[in-house]
DNA sequence: TTGAAAGCGCTAACAT
DNA sequence: ATGTTAGCGCTTTCAA
């Protein structure tokens, strides 16, 4: 528009001297004498010359960025793996770029397109909830084919043969499940709203294994699948008998239902329900009673990923693939301390 | 690493047709036979060609990108904005590429460099919390300079020239206060720990303008600035001797914050206290009771302000500077509904 | 309808 | 220590 950019030729000419020459000064190269070093330097800063990055990244064909596609931008837990994404990439370096697939299959396609052919280095990604129900990875192999590597966390997939970061979804749940039944409950409830994702399902194998190392069966009753929109019905349907006395909510979604259909349903909490959730740390400090969580560790989690990138990156000999799992931890809060069951027969 | 990417040059040779024929019929040429186009257009589909955005870019002086950098992630009404903002770029067939400053202004600084230098043609951003304290604003009116039109909302300067979309702040919190006045309230505390961002500054102005038109003056010790380590604190003190009656909270810390010094002051909330404040519609909702807040529109925001910055890109002889302002709208809940102060002595 | 050639702004191997 | 040159992958005049 207006002044246009300062470029490499114009200080060579103006300078009496060559692009090369400027090149080298600006990149500090030790071929260049200090005094025209100085000279071009300053001469550059004086012009607010700043090096076209399209151009430099299509001649030495890397740019130290990395592309980052999150599902979802209204999600606590992408946010804490963004930041930590962050953290380590800053600290190397490199650039970040962030791109949200709001859980579409083609705006994924179309993100890593954008960012494929030149824009960045590499990928860190969770698979939108679409792709992850189509089963279409086709533009992940295309991106590692086209040397571009690619690490996936949380929403990970088994077909694509790349770094992978997750937690360790079975254990999660498995533990929180223990820790219900360590409280005497009788009759847990599982609730959620991501079944369709990979790590819903995760979520739901450790509560049933937990389950079935205490009772001879599930009670399919207790498991309470649901949608954004039915998941209040179907929770309040759920707490109708008053017979339910824990809940474990594997969503954020879910977890607020719960909390709307236990009051629905007049339960006394947390007196008469004990609750374990997903959360993030602010929504579950702030409800009445403040849920007990599973956290995540989302920076944890970024930080591994950028690593494994990182190392890929650097070392494109390296060809074998990382699978690391990232612990979770409970975090009582009063929707559990102190609970007892009115099941409780023991005591 | 793998297999180099396919490029226009080898698609030119095994058709043994020149370059630039290739070029021209994959961008659809009129130029082209059907016959070769047809040839040209399946063998780049088969062979997975995508041209090389940088080169195109570098080429042509056109990104159709836009770069949105946003203060923080961690915040609902900036990821609306970015919704809002997408949605819009998305049907004009433009990229957005986002990246957050996270309240930092050398931060800031590097995104906008990251980002200037050929990777997009414009920027829609929200000024950081540090910039906005050191008042320095250079990097925004080099980007201007350099022919990079930008688009500021929420968080706005009146030092640069550019398009801005802002929410009338003064308006909203008058209004809220004015609420407040009509259900009655005598002692209506504000809270606040963005006191030191443009937006904090106004909102406070709105709830006076109000305080003004009913009282003789502004009581200052229901004026409680602070920050995320002090404000329990403050409130806590500021609710000791139950004079207050209402509380207008003007950012979310602040809402969680009187949230808990009610609860630790044994204020029997709505009853006893009537609050409205910040806050995402999700957090306000299940907050106990429910938040009566100020809902600012972010994907409104969003929209206009590509909306401006898709005008300026399109008709760069466009030089005149809008100025748009979005009302924000009191959505009432538990916390004021049906509210009446104790200090009500008229009924 | 097709192709040759220049050039976007930069880097780097190879002279000088 | 400095300059010449080629070229990254593409578009786009201009000529054929």
């Amino acid at each position: 528009m207006l002044k246009p950019k300062t470029t490499l030729k114009e200080i060579a000419k103006i300078l009496g001297v060559s692009k090369s020459t400027v090149s080298k000064a600006l990149n500090n190269s030790h071929e260049i004498s200090d005094v025209t070093k100085d000279k071009i330097q300053k001469f550059a800063k004086e012009h607010n010359y700043k090096a076209n990055k399209l151009a430099v990244n299509l001649k030495t064909g890397t740019t130290k960025t990395i592309g980052v596609i999150l599902p979802s931008i209204q999600n606590f837990f992408f946010a804490q793996v963004l930041k930590g994404i962050e953290d380590v990439a800053t600290a190397d370096d490199y650039n970040i770029i962030t791109s949200f697939s709001n859980e579409s299959l083609s705006k994924e396609i179309n993100s890593m397109e954008l960012l494929a052919n030149g824009m960045v280095d590499g990928f860190i990604l969770a698979i939108a909830e679409e792709t992850q129900i189509k089963q279409n990875f086709d533009h992940f192999s295309e991106a590692i084919q086209d040397g571009k590597p690619l690490v996936m966390f949380d929403r990970i997939t088994d077909t694509i043969d790349c770094d992978k970061v997750c937690v360790n979804d079975i254990e999660a749940t498995y533990k929180a499940t223990k820790h219900l039944l360590n409280l005497k409950c009788k009759n847990i409830a599982v609730v959620s709203t991501i079944d369709h994702l990979s790590v819903g399902k995760l979520r739901i194998e450790g509560y049933k294994k937990a389950i079935n190392e205490m009772f001879a069966k599930i009670n399919k009753d207790l498991l309470v699948i649901g949608t954004t929109s039915n998941i209040d019905f179907k929770i309040a349907n759920l707490l109708k008998d008053k017979t339910v006395d824990a809940i474990l909510a594997l969503d954020e979604e879910a977890v607020l239902a719960a909390y709307k259909a236990s009051k629905f349903r007049e339960y006394n909490l947390p007196k008469d329900l004990a609750i374990i959730g997903y959360a993030s740390e602010k929504m579950a400090a702030n409800l009445t009673p403040s849920l007990t969580t599973l956290n995540q560790h989302g920076e944890l989690i970024g930080k591994a990923a950028v690593n494994l990138l990182l190392n890929k990156l650097k070392n494109n000999t390296n060809t074998s693939f990382e699978h690391k799992p990232i612990d979770t931890t409970l975090v009582e809060r009063d929707s559990t301390k102190g609970f007892v069951s009115k099941f409780n027969t023991s005591t």
